[in-house]
DNA sequence: TCTGGGGTCCTAGGACCC
DNA sequence: TCTGGGGTCCTAGGACCC
């Protein structure tokens, strides 16, 4: 059997960790530039706060229910996280951390009744960390997706926090789960499946095989076969190397200066490559593009260009090089760029690289950033950086009620005020 | 006025190879 | 009239996930 464990409103709860006198409120939390929803408390999904709805429509909800909203704090999050998955990995002999909030957990051969193992799995993470988690168990990834959901959502479940999928129960369960709610089942999928009269994960499951495998494709059959509880999806213990890293930001407000655009993108780059150093890789493409506001059809333009690099690397001035050499050949005057990004793939270890004829990997530039990424790491991030970046940050992202760095900053901890 | 930022995998079609 | 049978690699687009 197998565990999914997962953070209830995952932002919001960590947030609410530090600030007890957010209880009883309803909280959200906010995309990068304060831009849309990404995180809603209980009590902000029960006013009707939809996930990735736009802030500025929600200004006199907020105002007439006195919400709460925050910026994302991603360093805060993910030192939270680790917290979660560091106890989690206590509780099991493998797991699979499937993102910064959830993670599955082999709980097969367990000599424990499986329902209090789960119970005392969430009163750990509560008491300890004093986060919330909804688990879901199955046999299979698919079906402890459909617990979870089932353990979050059912009132009579709600309580417990845990719904254990027995083999015996999964007819009856899928019976009565709709269709749309199966992990991996999105929109369009939904509305072919509703078309062709499959309402119920259980109507899924008795579709002939043969129907799904030429009418959908191999994704949807792993689906169907971890359904009726056949598992195709192996938990992944260890993280693979990435295949893409991409590094984009949307402005507030809309960019003309190419001066202004080509320090972003210097950015973008140089967060790539360090990304790429963190994974002792390198990448050996790398797309830059950018984008005027999408919600403005009349004059929208967006261009991106992808380069070869001769050999792989991490090095930041590489990158900004290349990075810039592209945005040259698709920068044109007179938009407004409210987005731009880069994109580095191809991605090889960064042991053994390939060189070239006329040129090997340079060990010159390795050994300078690694200068420059212990000068960071003892300074602060960014004390040393490349001159195309620039300092005056004329795109900076909004970020209007940022959380504090309670973990992980001494300057930023919880204080408390005992003369109250 | 305002609308995020990452990822994965699959398929189809084109260009090319022998 | 008839016109082989394999492959690979790349790209774009679509679907999905958090």
């Amino acid at each position: 059997m197998i565990a999914l464990v997962d953070i209830n409103s995952a932002y919001c709860s960590m947030i609410k960790c530090f600030r007890p006198d957010l209880e009883g409120k309803p909280v959200i939390v906010l995309s990068n530039n304060d831009g849309c929803v990404v995180a809603r408390c209980q009590l902000a999904k029960d006013i009707g706060i939809k996930m990735g709805q736009p802030f500025f429509e929600l200004k006199e909800l907020i105002r007439k229910h006195k919400v709460e909203y925050f910026s994302s704090n991603y360093t805060l999050f993910a030192d939270m996280s680790g917290r979660v998955m560091r106890t989690l990995a206590k509780f099991t002999p493998s797991m699979e951390i499937y993102s910064i909030d959830e993670a599955f957990l082999d709980l097969s051969n367990m000599p424990f009744n499986l329902s209090d193992y789960a119970q005392e799995i969430r009163h750990t993470l509560r008491k300890n960390i004093g986060i919330p988690v909804g688990i879901g168990v199955g046999q299979t990834k698919v079906l402890a997706k459909v617990a979870n959901h089932i353990a979050k959502k059912y009132p009579e479940y709600k309580e417990k926090g845990v719904f254990v999928l027995r083999p015996d129960m999964r007819e009856s369960v899928l019976a009565e789960f709709p269709i749309e709610e199966v992990w991996g089942i999105g929109r369009q999928h939904t509305k072919r499946l509703l078309s062709a009269g499959v309402k119920t994960a259980l109507d899924f499951t008795k579709l002939p095989e043969s129907w799904i495998k030429t009418e959908m494709s191999v994704v949807e059959t792993r689906l169907y076969r971890e359904l009726k509880g056949q598992s195709c999806l192996p938990l992944e213990e260890f993280a693979k190397t990435r295949k893409n890293i991409c590094t984009s930001r949307s402005f507030p407000k809309g960019v003309e200066s190419k001066s202004i655009l080509c320090e972003a993108v210097s950015n973008f780059a140089a967060k790539c490559a360090f990304k790429l150093r963190k994974e002792k890789t390198c990448a050996g493409m790398l797309t830059v593009f950018v984008e005027t506001n999408r919600f403005h059809t009349n004059s929208y333009y967006s261009n991106s260009l992808v380069l070869a690099l001769p050999v792989a690397s991490n090095d930041a001035p590489t990158l900004i090089h290349y990075a810039l050499k592209g945005l040259n050949r698709i920068f044109q005057d007179g938009y407004a760029y409210k987005k731009a990004g880069v994109l580095v793939s191809s991605i090889v270890p960064a042991g053994n690289l390939q060189g070239n004829l006329f040129e090997g990997p340079s060990e010159k530039k390795s050994k300078a950033m690694q200068v420059v990424d212990k000068l960071n790491a003892y300074m602060g991030s960014e004390k040393v950086k490349v001159a195309a970046q620039g300092f005056n940050k004329a795109w900076q992202l909004k970020a209007e009620r940022m959380p504090q760095c309670y973990t992980t900053r001494w300057d930023q901890l919880m204080a408390i005020n005992l003369n109250k």
